[in-house]
Formats: C-alpha cells, structure tokens, sequence
DNA sequence: ATGAGTGCAAAGGCTTTGCATTAGG
DNA sequence: CCTAATGCAAAGCCTTTGCACTCAT
C-alpha cells in the first residue's frame, strides 16, 4: 500500500536506528526484509520457521530493537501470539480485521473522511480525560471466509 | 454508565451461565461483585490482592468461564497483564484509553454519531473482505495526566 | 449421591536474561 | 580496539493443568 521502496526502508532503518544508537547490523537487515516480503502482520514462530538459522532469543531481542526504533508495530490480539509487521510510517496509517478462530491479521485502512472524523472525536476525547495520545488502534473481530466454510 | 442494577446483574449471570451449563456459585458470584465496584477494567492481581483467600486457579478458571459466558470481557492491550470487565451488554458499548507508562485502562464512548457511522464503515469494509465481524474495538494509547507529570 | 467446582502445587509455554563468543564501526 | 550484538542454555513469569477434596443440586 506503500510506495516506499526496499532501498528507501534501509536508509530509514539506519537511520532511525541510528537515531538510537543502535546499528543496523545483518540480523536486524533480515528482519525487515522478512517483515518486508509477506502481505501481512507475522508472528515470532512463523519468522523463526523462516530460516531455521535465526537464534530465537536474536530475533525477539531484534524485534524489540527495531520496535523501540519506530521501524517495527507489534500487534496484539487476543490470546494468540504477537505479531509483528513494519511501523505506520512505513506502510501507511492502517487497522487491523482478526479472524478468532484462525488468528490470521489482515490490513485495512478506513476511508479518509471516517478516518479523520474519528481522529478529531479521539482527540477532543483525549483532552477530556487528560491523555496526550500516542496513537489509535481499531481492530475487528470475526470470522474469515476460510474459517466459516 | 449503565442502569443495570446489582440484582439484575445476578440474575443475568445466573441465566447466561446456566444457558451454558455452568452453576453461579460463591467464587463467581464474588469476582461479579468485584468487577461490579471497580470503574475500571482491573488485572488478576489486582483481583487476587482484593481478597487473600481467592485461588489464583479458580480465578483464572471462573474468570474464562465468565467470559464464555458473555459477562465478562477479557482485554488484551500491550505487554501489559490481561484486564478484566464486565461485559458490554452490562456495561453499555464503550472503548479503550490506555496510558502506556502505567498500564491504566479506563472506559470511553464515542458520540453516537462517530460511533454509527464507523460501525456502518466497518461493516462494509468486513464484506469486502469476506470476514462476519463479532465486533469491533477501538483504543487510544498514550499517557495519562498522572504519568506526564 | 455424584458430577461440578475448588485449591494447592506442579507443569507449560512464551519471553527474557546471563554469559562467553563474535563482529561491527 | 572495544563495545554492541549474537547464540546457546537457563531462568522468569503468567497461565494452565492434575488431582484429591468439597460443595451444590
């Protein structure tokens, strides 16, 4: 949904771990290609069984790192497993539709007069109670066709 | 926020839980009364530190069948420990401010405005991905008054 | 009576940490 | 060089499970 190019992405992952004093080092660079090459958000199974060659204790260590770098969202569900998948600012603002029963997480986006129409109303909320907002998160829940047939 | 009175609540949980075959018992009774005087989703520990004689067990156990159930809503937000609620037909229709530093969860609605037209977009967007939606969830993260201090 | 519910302790499973080794700048 | 990063194994922590006992209907 994005446009930014795999070039673009290690630029700003140097950068952005840079930033942090963290380097981009080969691990870290095979983390963001995986989280680059699938359609959607992944769990830390999956990417190990992607190359049995990753250390499993590297690769939560290294998503933690590429989270704290703003590279990586970490996506929670219900009581699945996290999933991980790169940050807004690299595929674009988005929400999230979950299957319950499969666990699957799939993209979406609203159109932009909802989205902005409800960015307003949180953040009149958000005056209302004293919070200064981070961001916002809008999930749905249900069942995928796969999982109801 | 909802009108539901102590003894509806009791009579409501003793058909939901006997439609799935399940007794209302003393145990149960009480983590209904706690979550009932909370006006907050709180945690198991927090359940556990209100009454040294519960079972971390039972708790664990009566608080799934609750939710299974439909009385009592499990609420997952970040690395955080699971929250616990009353279930929204108890509770009334409502979303999620969280304050990342302290892990707080407190309860908000949108006008009923937002809240139509979102569920009207949701919707579609659900059948265009052939997904039946249970429901949906919306929260806004960031940091309480409390914790910007 | 008799199966559901309870409580204690032990086991599970995901995640984190310690430590010696390796590698990046 | 010199510290950060890595990988293995061990430890942690929340949650679940086994089992004998108790309670509800």
């Amino acid at each position: 949904m994005s446009t930014t190019s795999a070039t673009d992405i290690d630029q700003l992952a140097a950068s952005q771990l840079s930033a942090i004093n963290q380097r981009y080092t080969k691990n870290r660079r095979q983390l963001v290609e995986i989280l680059l090459g699938t359609s959607k958000p992944i769990t830390i199974n999956q990417i190990l069984e992607s190359d049995s060659k990753l250390a499993q204790s590297s690769v939560y260590r290294n998503l933690a790192v590429l989270e704290q770098a703003g590279l990586v969202a970490k996506i929670i569900t219900n009581d699945e497993h996290a999933h991980y998948e790169l940050a807004e600012h690299i595929l674009d603002h988005h929400h999230h539709i979950i299957c319950s029963p499969c666990g699957e997480i799939l993209d979406f986006q609203l159109t932009e007069k909802i989205e902005k129409a409800l960015e307003k109303s949180l953040k009149e909320i958000a005056d209302d109670y004293g919070f200064s907002i981070d961001r916002h998160r809008l999930d749905l829940l249900g069942t995928c066709g796969e999982c109801s047939k």
